[in-house]
DNA sequence: TTGTGTTTAGCTTACA
DNA sequence: TGTAAGCTAAACACAA
């Protein structure tokens, strides 16, 4: 897929907020009383965490969410790169630049502290750190939740989850589904993040535990959040300290360094693979950025904390755990040996248990392991022609092409109808965090939408 | 076995 | 410079 035939994020979001637009209005007909709008007031007094995005932006911005509206959603902080001027016709994925014309980072998506750190997009950047504290997270989370009291499970899920989901046409009857996560950097971050998440519940005293009932099922108890020091994590919420140069995420940048070819070997690429422009791209710039900075090839990802203005980080003599490791290691051994595979982390919780997992199903697809071919949508066959593949892969915009056949309507498959729920706790019960990752795809509701879109698919024609 | 929750410890950064 | 806040790492107990 040619870089120019990719959309820019920013009529990504236009598309979804469009589409999440018309699905609040349905949703209030048939549940005027949803519990969208009945939140306990412990939540409802969290209305200034409404302001997040705005305020994470610094720039007007038309929320992602009609919850947004409504007080009662909290959508994960969006660069403004998403309205920025700037971006207009600079498709945005990771391995592309996502800053604006005004930050020259030399690798995609990194931004060094100092110059425009507000341009990343945590939503699509899989790289960079956000600058929200945990306890910011939290209560994110907990917002967004529209629930009195959360999982912790649930937690971990609307960090690293999917948010939104769109799909654009890229000619010639070929279409592009993204998937825009709350956080992409914590889905490919080492999972010690969550151990960080616990620890800041127990000892942020904003926390409060609340036990499971003994007839509810289900490990661990509900956090919520203590009204009383909730303005506290408002007062503090982007005044987060200040991180190390860039927090790159180790894991991701360790996965583009293994797959990468040398300098000279990539750069011979270049031409043959136009297919995988996008991959090679990110490999080129970060091998490019590493060149620079004079990254150390022996890269460790224990110390994946670089920075743009200097080198990759040096080790700080961080010390170790004094106390004799009783159990020879056992923690150690039960973290993957690969920090991608931490991706999978929430697999025991939500909408991947045991469900139809669109996400699941779409990178088995990227891997070869299933054939869409089986996919049939009101009798049109829809058949994979082209993959990405790459780090890319497993990234905030995960891209797949499909090619319809040849009585495919191009404007009925804008029908992104999965762009269902941005995200609900479910306490007990399997998650649907959207149609993607629902058990209940239909397929039909995913089609059906799109008669009523006929307005987004006019803008994403024009874009084309 | 795995997820959850608690606790301890050492480090960095911001701030008064 | 001291302190508070936040982050990371680890050990450990407990429950599902």
């Amino acid at each position: 897929m040619s870089l120019s035939s990719e959309p820019c994020l920013e009529e990504e979001l236009v598309l979804t907020a469009a589409h999440v637009e018309q699905r609040d209005q349905r949703e209030q007909r048939e549940q005027p009383h949803s519990a969208g709008l009945c939140l306990d007031d412990s939540l409802t007094s969290l209305q200034w965490l409404q302001e997040f995005s705005i305020l994470g932006s610094g720039r007007q911005q038309a929320p992602l969410f009609g919850h947004v509206a409504a007080g009662c959603h909290l959508d994960a902080p969006s660069s403004p790169l998403a309205g920025d001027s700037a971006c207009a016709g600079s498709p945005l994925t990771p391995g592309k630049p996502t800053a604006a014309a005004h930050c020259r980072a030399p690798l995609p998506g990194i931004v060094a502290v100092g110059h425009c750190p507000d341009d990343v997009d945590y939503k699509t950047n899989p790289y960079v750190k956000p600058p929200y504290s945990y306890a910011t997270l939290i209560c994110m989370a907990m917002s967004a939740s529209k629930k009195s009291k959360i999982t912790l499970a649930s937690i971990y899920s609307w960090i690293t989850e999917n948010s939104a989901t769109t799909a654009t046409p890229t000619p010639p009857g070929r279409y592009a589904l993204y998937i825009i996560y709350n956080f992409c950097y914590y889905r490919h971050a080492d999972p010690t993040w969550q151990n960080s998440i616990r620890h800041n519940l127990s000892l942020n005293k904003c926390f409060i535990k609340v036990p499971r009932q003994k007839d509810e099922p289900g490990k661990g108890g509900f956090w919520r959040i203590d009204p009383q020091y909730a303005e506290r994590i408002l007062s503090g919420a982007y005044k987060k300290r200040r991180p190390p140069p860039v927090q790159i995420n180790p894991a991701l940048t360790n996965r583009l360094r293994l797959s990468l070819p040398p300098p000279s070997q990539a750069r011979a690429n270049d031409r043959s693979n136009l297919d995988l422009s996008v991959s090679l791209e990110s490999h080129v710039l970060l091998r490019q950025f590493e060149e620079a900075t004079g990254a150390d090839q022996n890269y460790d990802p224990r110390l994946g904390e670089g920075t743009m203005l200097g080198s990759w980080p040096v080790e700080r003599g961080r010390r170790k755990r004094k106390l004799a490791a009783k159990s020879g290691g056992k923690k150690a051994q039960r973290r993957s040996s690969s920090p991608l595979l931490c991706t999978e982390e929430p697999k025991d919780e939500g909408a991947l248990k045991g469900d139809f997992d669109w996400d699941a199903l779409l990178h088995s697809a990227l891997s070869g392991e299933l054939s869409l071919e089986e996919l049939s949508v009101r009798g049109t066959h829809i058949c994979p022609i082209e993959v990405e593949v790459g780090p890319e892969e497993e990234d905030a915009h995960r891209l797949v092409e499909i090619q319809s056949s040849s009585d495919f309507d191009e404007e009925t498959f804008l029908a992104t109808s999965f762009l269902e729920s941005p995200w609900e706790e479910q306490e007990d019960e399997p998650r649907q965090t959207d149609f993607l990752s629902s058990s209940s795809v239909n397929l039909d509701q995913l089609f059906d939408l799109g008669a009523s879109l006929n307005v987004d698919a006019v803008r994403m024609d024009a874009l084309l």
